[in-house]
Formats: C-alpha cells, sequence, structure tokens
DNA sequence: TCTATATATTTTAGGCTTGAAACATATTCA
DNA sequence: TGAATATGTTTCAAGCCTAAAATATATAGA
C-alpha cells in the first residue's frame, strides 16, 4: 500500500513491470485476490443479517435507496443499473418492491415515454436516514481494528485500482 | 498497510485505540468499506462473465469444485458451507447441480447416515483443473496493476483481519 | 429402552441476479 | 413520411442465496 514503484498507486504507465504470469507473483496475486473477496463477504453477510434483523430489508434495496437518498432530483433506471453495477432486470425487481412499499415513486418524465424518474419518497428519505446511521455504526464496528490511517491508505488503493479499471477496460 | 501502531496488523489488542465512532473516521471506514465492495464486484463480476463463456458454469460452481480439489479425500456439505461462507440449504443445490453434471460424487459414509462424503470425480478433477488455470490468468490480469509487495502486504492485511474477526467475534 | 437433545441435511418460500428476448418509444436519414 | 436503427425498460428462464421449518439420524441420560 505504500507508494511504491511498479503500483497501481502510480497511475502512469510502467513499462518495466514485471510479467502478471510470473509465477510467483501470479500466486500473490491469486491470494490476494481470495482473501479480499472473504472479508467482503463476511462484512456483507453481517450487515446483511443487521439490515434484516432491525429493518427488515434487504442489502440490495438498501442499496439503491443510498444511490436514491444521493440524487434527490431522482434517477433513471438505467442510471441506477450503472452506478450499482447491475443488471437493468435486477433494478426492475427491486425497485418494484420498494414502490409497493411506498419507499419509492416513479414519475413520468414529459418528451420520453420510454422512462421514468425514480426517487425516494418522504417516508423512504426518512426511513433510509435512520437505517444509513446504523449501518456506518456497523460498519465502523466490523472495521474497529482499522486504523484511521490504514483506512485512508486503503480507501486511496481502491479508488486507484478502480480507476485505472475503468481506464484499462 | 505499512505496519503502525493502533493497526489491525498489530495482532494484539491496544487500548489507546481512537473511538470508532469519531466521526472524520467513521467516515474514512465507510468510504473503505464501500470502495472495497465495489473492487470486489467488479473482479467478481469479470470472473464470472469468463467462466459462462469460456467453461459454461459459474463461480459458485467453480467454488465448490475449487474447495473440493484441495480436499481429495472428500468434505461433508456442512464443511463446504462452513468453507464457502454461503448457508446450507445453497450447497445442497450447487451440488446437486454438479452431480447431475458427474463432475461430483456423493459417497455414503458408513456409521452416519445422515451425512455423506462429496469429492470431485475423475472428469470434475480434469474440468476443475482447466478452469483452475484459466482463472489464475484472469486474476492476474485483473490485478496487473498491482505490485507484487502491494499483492503481499495487501494479502497479509486481509489475512489479519480475517483472523482477527473470526477471534473477536 | 426410551426419551430428550444434538447434529447433518434437505425442503420451502421469498428475494436477488444474470443474459437474452421482447416490448415500447425515440431518433435518424433516405 | 416511413423504415431502419438506437435506446430504455421489462419479462423470462435458470440459477443463486438466505432463514426457517421439516426430516433423518445419532447420542446421552433417566
Amino acid at each position: 500500500m505504500v507508494a511504491s514503484p511498479k503500483s497501481v498507486m502510480a497511475v502512469e504507465e510502467s513499462d518495466d513491470r514485471q510479467p502478471a504470469q510470473s509465477p510467483a507473483q501470479g500466486k500473490d496475486r491469486l491470494r490476494l485476490w481470495i482473501r479480499l473477496l472473504r472479508v467482503s463477504r463476511l462484512i456483507e453477510a453481517e450487515l446483511r443479517e443487521r439490515l434484516k434483523a432491525e429493518f427488515d430489508t434487504t442489502l440490495p434495496r438498501f442499496d439503491v435507496m443510498a444511490a436514491l437518498y444521493r440524487s434527490p432530483e431522482g434517477m433513471l433506471m438505467s442510471d441506477l443499473s450503472r452506478f450499482l453495477l447491475v443488471s437493468n432486470g435486477n433494478i426492475t425487481g427491486i425497485v418494484d418492491r420498494l414502490v409497493a412499499d411506498g419507499f419509492v415513486v416513479r414519475a413520468q418524465r414529459e418528451g420520453d415515454r420510454r422512462t421514468s424518474i425514480v426517487s425516494l419518497t418522504g417516508a423512504g428519505s426518512a426511513a433510509f436516514a435512520a437505517m444509513a446511521a446504523a449501518h456506518e455504526g456497523w460498519v465502523n464496528a466490523a472495521l474497529a481494528g482499522v486504523s484511521q490511517d490504514e483506512a485512508r491508505q486503503l480507501a486511496g488503493f481502491m479508488k486507484a485500482f478502480r480507476s485505472n479499471w475503468e481506464t484499462g477496460v
């Protein structure tokens, strides 16, 4: 994580990078991926369980509401699917259920009858605010062993990785 | 990630840790979690897509086969579910489909008729070996921007986080 | 032995997820 | 205008996933 050459943190392209196929390095990267996935699953399971127990909701619903909370002007279905990295059809079902529960509305958009603007209702916004506060507490508890410095460094790494990914692909 | 006090890397308990509820630190941790999740989803989507395209299989099937490949003596259903961090009922369905495809068998275990020992068939083992090689390549490509040093450090961090989690909870 | 409890697994209901097909509407351009 | 193409969304089939209930078997204790 420390800034170093041949790093994803160094955004510029460097040609002296060792080939990804180098056996030892390959194993290190594979190990990293497996562990990253495990950590992410552990935390996700914890959050899912608490959302269910304390708010009787699910992680995907929370994610959709979080996205809408950030965008008071509303979002298109395709905005949601792009932002949350899930398929279009997936969003349809989650939004349907949120609408049925009165947390979300689809508003007609004049000029384009294919699309509708999805946004939180008052009830949805209030419900999300309560959940978000609890959620932040759970994440902090889950990451209690991570120092502030580490958290910042790792977050920087993840950000660099992602922008690297998105420009690279 | 650098070894530092108040770190998850320092396994011993330290009482001078800042409270997790400190506002700024809380935000850093939340940001870290959100980015970690995004990175993990990006990579997961990439691997899922390739497994589908090149081997017509899924990530959960790959995970089960990987676990069984590591355990030539076989595993119980509950071993699989514990190892893969998924529910019991989930494993039942995945193994059912792998059995139907001839990649896995359930062997009776004398002395306990509740359980059966699940293991790869020859075909399953061969199929997995091919997939594993490709999979390692994909992971290396996805993490091509991560240097060997970084990979090792981050993997160490993830390992420490996990063992911290498991003893802590 | 016989009952209570513990363990291992499957089943069930409900929701999430994908990719592909279907549908609806917009836009472009001949 | 009208046809072709592009865009936005929903539907569909199949599989994944969970928690809880049901089933089956094992073990311990009266």
